[in-house]
DNA sequence: TGAAATGTTGGGGCG
DNA sequence: ACGCCCCAACATTTC
């Protein structure tokens, strides 16, 4: 266990010397990327005396990376969300814009707080800025609680006898897995004990005036199509998924078209329902089912993947900006514009790579198997820098995870840890043919190829000259001509790659 | 959580 | 009947 995870296990621990219990003070409840009741073990850690729970809007780097604009749009729904939820057992969110440290250490001495709690984060800057003031609240004699709520299993459980994390994905799973079971989630509280607003407390503002939402343009239209924002939601969609999605999970994951997967990325991005919770009910329908065995197994282990890239967050903090493997610091990434511009909007002559990424712009969701598919073109085909391909997807996706998004990337350039070799380079043809053989995905997403057969969709550019009028279209005019030829781009690929690996021998 | 190139095998057409 | 070629189908290796 390192220094800094022990000092947090031991804060569950302690308790402050001297604290006056019968003064009229209240609990803060400091609420960060986890605003749900259920399994909330600071919420449930704060039910001693009346509470307030306070989220607190703090848009600068030290509070940990800036949201991107989907982002934005989706915390705004989680806030309304938790708020009404909040609400309906006797207590109230209230919100403060300012710098997140020194608003809990005002709010604290206002309230004469007996304690704050508050749900543990994995990136540096986080960890320094709650350490801080974990620091200064325990000097003027607070109680300071931080709680795992974000996780099935913190980076330090995970760890190697020494410390050091495992380096592939199935070495951590299985140190995962060989651990004594999860505990078992609480439920949420029936009521919450609210405590009055004090007199000297920093301002509070309302959800609108954080201005998290579009307005001119307001692009928000179909954002977070196919899910609904909130705890209530994603209890209902893991219900549904436990109960009809489960069963045809391994089969179906990777169908584009086919609504397999959970759907419930965003929901955990923030915190409206707990990993532990869907690891039991998952668990839970295996055991009373064993048909669902090898689902079930299958979908806890991306599960899994989201802690593995919580712990490489832990423990590499620039995951986002440094290739893990050192000898892609090198690597010679093509400065291109043009091509990036025609990636991001969906405009490569790709079908399955366009259909992605307009599903991305549209509505802040990516299917993940056409993640990997759009990652590896921009990557791969285009030869640009995987971290331009990660901002983009951290601005676009609702659910865009500080943890998850760069390892994925690093993942598919084959410059992080358990990453997929560089020289594996998606077809997207084929990809295509694998995971929307009949083409409804990519005609959903690129409307213009839509009346195309089946057979023509995932290659207009072969297409025969009659079907491409019966279809309505014009190459390059009504659709792009591939921006790249995938034959050439696959070779320069490998030309680059092997380039960058002569250099980094001697 | 690949794809392409290369190697091997075996059936069938054919002289 | 036999060898030869072609090539699909599968396996292995290389990128």
């Amino acid at each position: 266990m390192s220094r800094l995870a022990r000092r947090i296990a031991g804060g569950e621990r302690e308790t402050a010397a001297g604290q006056d219990l019968s003064s009229p003070g209240a609990d803060i409840v400091w609420l960060r990327d986890d605003f749900r009741l259920d399994d909330q073990p600071a919420i449930d850690a704060a039910q001693s005396h009346p509470a307030l729970y306070v989220y607190v809007h703090d848009d600068s780097a030290r509070n940990g990376r800036p949201l991107g604009g989907a982002a934005r749009w989706r915390l705004a729904q989680s806030l309304q969300s938790f708020a009404k939820r909040l609400a309906a057992r006797g207590a109230r969110l209230d919100i403060v814009s300012g710098e997140a440290d020194r608003t809990i250490l005002a709010l604290a001495r206002a309230a004469k707080a007996h304690r704050v709690v508050w749900t543990r984060r994995y990136e540096a800057v986080s960890i320094a800025l709650d350490g801080s003031v974990k620091t200064s609240l325990r000097e003027h004699g607070v109680v300071a609680l931080s709680f795992n709520g974000r996780l099935m299993r913190e980076p330090w459980e995970v760890a190697k006898p020494d410390g050091a994390p495992s380096g592939s994905f199935s070495a951590f799973w299985r140190r995962h897995r060989a651990l004594p079971a999860l505990p078992a989630p609480s439920p949420a509280q029936d009521r919450l004990m609210q405590a009055p607003w004090p007199e000297d407390a920093p301002q509070r503002v309302t959800i609108e005036a954080l201005r998290l939402t579009p307005v001119k343009p307001d692009w928000s239209g179909e954002l977070a199509l196919g899910e609904t924002p909130g705890e209530e939601g994603a209890l209902a969609t893991l219900a549904s998924f436990v109960d009809s999605g489960l069963a045809s999970y391994a089969e179906g994951r990777d169908l584009t078209a086919r609504e397999a997967t959970s759907r419930l990325s965003a929901h955990l991005r923030f915190g409206e329902i707990s990993p532990r919770r869907i690891a039991v009910a998952v668990e839970a329908a295996a055991a009373a089912q064993p048909a669902l065995l090898g689902d079930a197994e299958k979908y806890l282990a991306e599960l899994g993947w989201r802690d593995f890239a919580a712990a490489l967050l832990y423990r590499h903090p620039n995951l986002a900006t440094r290739p893990l493997r050192a000898q892609f610091e090198r690597f010679p990434w093509r400065d291109d514009d043009t091509g990036f511009r025609a990636w991001a909007r969906g405009l490569t002559g790709y079908p399955i790579v366009d259909a992605g990424m307009r599903q991305l712009w549209r509505t802040g969701y990516m299917h993940n198997r056409v993640r990997m598919i759009a990652a590896s073109f921009l990557i791969k085909h285009l030869l640009i820098d995987w971290r331009r391909g990660e901002q983009w997807f951290w601005d676009t996706l609702a659910d865009a995870d500080p943890a998850s998004n760069p390892l994925n990337w690093q993942w598919v350039a084959g410059s992080g840890a358990d990453a997929a070799p560089f020289f594996r380079i998606f077809n997207p043809m084929l990809q295509a043919e694998k995971f929307d053989p009949d083409g409804a995905y990519t005609r959903r997403w690129v409307p213009e190829l839509a009346r195309l057969e089946a057979l023509d969709i995932h290659a207009p550019w072969r297409a025969s000259s009659d079907a491409l009028n019966r279809a309505g279209i014009v190459l390059g005019k009504t659709y792009p001509t591939p921006i790249v030829d995938h034959a050439q781009a696959r070779a320069r690929a490998l030309a680059v790659f092997d380039e960058m690996r002569g250099e980094t021998k001697d």
